[in-house]
RNA sequence: CGCGGGAUGGAGCAGUCUGGUAGCUCGUCGGGCUCAUAACCCGAAGGUCGUCAGUUCGAAUCUGGCUCCCGCAA
């Protein structure tokens, strides 16, 4: 059987799993990994790559990173030298225009991390859990010029527990992305795709979270949706708020019957509680920042030797 | 050279400015009390104070180097 020649577009570590995969396929020839240009991060401000291309590099696979491919020149000049079956997009971060689109023979598929045509856009997994979803999943859509809509040719569900957060699905994802690309190549192979139009009026959107999404506002949201606020961001980059005017980022929270007015803090049986504009909640598992990472009960332990009240808020108090 | 916080018994912290061999809230182990408990009482174990060097009669504490962790920003 003759090899399908594949690029594979992707940024961060969650697609790495799908590159070993693409690597090793008997029927793939893996031509290139594409991804975004290095970036300075982390505390340095040195330049990082991002996860695809180092994996890449590691297992000596041909990279390409660019800001944007569409315009890019030196793509341009490639794509004219190799011919291409398939592209593979995965958490790219990048548009792919119709030049591209056009580009390889049999087309271009992206691996999305819900079950379209619910959460077209950027951070799926995040919305599934910020509207306390019980059920979502991967899927694999042959791309078109609009974002997220082109027809599904396969996907498979994935239950969402209470105890899941942003880091369980994603590593939930990471693991079992390959087994449908695994799929889907030998579907491609013997030619039996099938192809299912998105249900037009089931579309919803999960475009990617600012900044400012990611505090706890207690006043104006109510227990429940703050809890899967925390579940949705935990632990990248993770909801926070202040104690004591300390940022404290909160990656685990439980709901709590104590009754508590809306942005009344209490520290009773050495448990983080908030009132929020409706019932109470547990920040259990938090940060305070220079520190790392504990539970409620932990850090009061300590600090109560330095502070004789506690108090939570949305906002950093000025002095 | 982007800004900043931190490393102290199993956990979380205080003590560092004003050097004199270590403390708090917990946990653990043993015992007691209780119908019972996230409760209370008594007792015990457990620390070369990140690392290397320097200053000093004496360093967790002062000086310099190093390693690691974290918040912001990107």
């Amino acid at each position: 059987m003759k090899k399908l020649s594949v690029v594979f577009c992707a940024t961060p570590e969650i697609a790495n799993n799908c590159l070993v995969f693409l690597n090793e396929c008997q029927g793939v020839d893996l031509k290139l990994a594409v991804s975004m240009p290095d970036r300075p991060a982390g505390r340095g401000k040195e330049l990082r790559s991002p996860a695809v291309i180092s994996k890449a590099k590691e297992l000596g696979i041909d990279t390409f990173q660019s800001e944007n491919l569409n315009k890019d020149e030196a793509f341009k000049k490639w794509r004219s030298e190799n011919q291409v079956d398939l592209f593979i997009v995965f958490a790219f971060a990048q548009f792919l225009g119709k030049s591209i689109l056009e580009y390889p023979k049999i087309g271009c598929f992206n691996i999305h991390t819900s079950l379209l045509p619910k959460y077209r856009g950027a951070a799926p997994m995040q919305y599934a859990l910020f509207n306390g979803d019980t059920e979502t999943g991967i899927c694999i859509q042959k791309m078109v010029s609009k974002m997220d809509a082109g027809d599904i040719a396969l996907d498979i569900k994935v239950p969402i527990h209470e105890h899941d957060n942003l880091g369980t699905l994603h590593d939930q994802f990471q693991s079992i992305a390959p087994n449908l690309l695994e799929n889907f190549i030998s579907q491609v192979q013997s030619d039996s795709v099938v192809l299912t139009k998105q249900d037009e009026s089931k579309i919803s959107f999960a475009p990617s979270i600012p900044k400012e999404k990611t505090v706890l506002n207690f006043l104006n949201n109510n227990s429940k949706d703050l809890l899967n606020l925390i579940r949705g961001i935990s632990p990248i980059p993770a909801a926070y708020c202040f104690l004591n005017n300390k940022r404290l980022k909160v990656f685990e929270g439980e709901l709590s019957e104590v009754n508590l007015k809306p942005g009344e803090t209490s520290v009773s049986f050495n448990s983080l509680l908030i009132g929020t504009k409706e019932g109470a909640l547990r920040l259990k598992t938090v940060q305070i920042e220079g520190k790392g990472k504990c539970k409620d009960n932990e850090l009061l332990n300590g600090l109560k030797n330095s502070f004789d009240n506690f108090t939570l808020t949305s906002t950093k108090e000025k002095k």
